[in-house]
DNA sequence: GTGAAAGCGCTAACAT
DNA sequence: ATGTTAGCGCTTTCAC
């Protein structure tokens, strides 16, 4: 059985609301029973239990954080800068990962509110946001992060995804390569849509004869490895490749040259978010940067504001990407 | 004010001792009366409060997991095997990083002690384990993954970081390369020394008359590959590198690459832990193998032992490592 | 099958 | 400056 302030009261015999003020640095102890008490709740072990103080200050100073796949360089970047920005503003984060399973997502959801974190950062797996609200049902502010939202009434941070596709698709056009193929997952979806949407409007708008080249698959790590691979067994290999993300990027550049060809010359390759990888001598990956660590802590600063005031209308920020031109394409 | 069980006790007209054991499906509650009650919670959108819960049950179901940084691919994979294996046995997990900072690592622990988490495990930033343990006094069960233990009362899952060391550096020896030096982190510092250890023990091993050639620099990204380049610079270029971790291979090899050299012809390189990037095509690393996904699920079960019996002897696992050999030694 | 009541560890009035 | 007390939301005896 745990230490408590009762414990430490009794030994002092003094009360233990005095031990609570103490311990708690609140006006009104004497100094020497403040020394005391600190002395004693040292040498007792004593930890507070932040499960009853939770439970009457109707605080716990904890947000949620849930990313669907720590595995990917992308969100742990977002992390940490969630993570700097509550951290700075006194609250501690709890990193859920849902590996891609919308299940497990909402699984965390409704932990977390058990749980009572006053704040929720999502990463959604896909277009849960409808299923996470009437979860929630307004009880915590949500931001959503990396993923804009058709719902008016939620709040996000994301990239101008429709426009990362855009730019990314427009390069590979005007370097003259064709036909270029876009690389997708099915999870991920309304990201993976509008990074489609943007592949398909810089398409129509340049070169409305092409057709759209989709190579849609299930968002596993082999996957863009997988399809790649099968495409260059058919001998109908795409002149360039704009790739979800980096991870489909890289694993389409795997494919590609484990069968000899070459990049650019032979396949062109464009990816999406910039992981520390993107500029490594030997993979110089062409891609739609992403502000991750901002983004993270503008998440943070979102939500912080939802917390404060919850009847604040939701904010909707889409961020510009920049892409970044190297040696794949 | 979020919704209790008295607001479904007093809709209902009943008690809420009842509401209770009809939400927890406890023996005795009319199959009508439950009914009602699952369906006012419905409507009324419940959610229980896991404070109240865990505070009068003494009992979390939650456990956490600290790991030093979460952006090296190394630490998501542990963390999965941790995941799964909790989830398995309904345990949730709480997932903290602490950036490499020490006092981060120590504010963790007690945030989570204080949030009464079950269990801990911890893939300590340095050798903190005996303010670790101090700090919690034996009053929660703590694993080590990924990093041995000097005290004997301790229990670690990790890697048998000494011969992985040795088995690397016996495999640039026996390529004829030499001399090899040892890219190393002042954090990390127990593995690091160990891995160190290793490294010099082949080196006496096989020709002692070869000197240690020491390159130790400061856990950020850019450390190794800054080390590199400077050694370049000075046109003192060590025949074959073995770096502590695979992430400092990747940036020595951007290095050597940056400035011309090749890989394995001017310099070879050899890591430690085996991410996923190790096998890409450009990459071919060789590396020392770690099972990370499984030591995350061991770590968890050798928890759930102690856990369950405190006074169990500790358990001090130490896996086998693996050398892979790839094109770049 | 259900209600009344105690109590988990703590904070915050309200007294003194 | 300190003690007393109520109560946060819940589970769990113990009655009935």
């Amino acid at each position: 059985m745990p230490v408590t302030i009762k414990d430490i009261a009794r030994q002092l015999g003094i009360s233990y609301a005095t031990v609570s003020r103490a311990l708690n640095n609140k006006y009104g102890v004497d100094p020497q029973t403040r020394q005391q008490v600190l002395e004693t709740a040292q040498s007792l072990h004593y930890r507070r239990n932040d499960l009853a103080r939770g439970l009457v200050k109707q605080r716990t100073a904890t947000i949620g954080l849930i990313v669907p796949d720590i595995t990917n360089p992308f969100y742990p970047e977002v992390a940490r800068g969630v993570e700097e920005a509550a951290h700075e503003a006194g609250y501690s984060v709890f990193l859920c990962n849902t590996a891609w399973e919308q299940e497990r997502e909402l699984l965390y959801v409704r932990l977390l509110a058990e749980k009572r974190v006053e704040g929720l950062i999502i990463a959604p797996t896909a277009q849960t946001a409808e299923t996470i609200e009437t979860l929630l049902t307004g009880q915590i502010p949500v931001i959503y992060v990396s993923d804009t939202q058709n719902n008016l009434h939620s709040s996000f941070i994301a990239i101008d995804n429709v426009r990362g596709g855009y730019l990314a698709t427009e390069h590979l056009i005007q370097k003259g390569y064709y036909p270029i193929a876009y690389l997708g997952a099915l999870e991920d979806s309304l990201t993976n849509e509008e990074r489609c949407t943007g592949y398909i409007q810089a398409l129509k708008q340049y070169n409305f004869s092409e057709e759209p080249l989709l190579y849609i698959g299930s968002y596993h790590s082999q996957t863009a490895y997988q399809i790649m691979c099968e495409r260059i067994a058919e001998s109908n290999v795409p002149r360039a490749v704009f790739a979800v993300n980096d991870l489909f990027a890289l694993g389409a550049m795997q494919a590609v040259r484990e069968h000899g060809l070459r990049i650019p010359q032979d396949v062109a390759i464009v990816g999406f978010d910039d992981i520390p990888l993107a500029s490594f001598p030997e993979i110089q990956l062409t891609t739609v940067a992403q502000p991750k660590r901002e983004m993270g802590q503008l998440a943070f600063a979102m939500l912080q504001q939802r917390m404060t005031s919850p009847t604040s209308p939701p904010q909707r920020t889409l961020l510009e990407p920049h892409l970044v031109i190297r040696k794949s394409s």
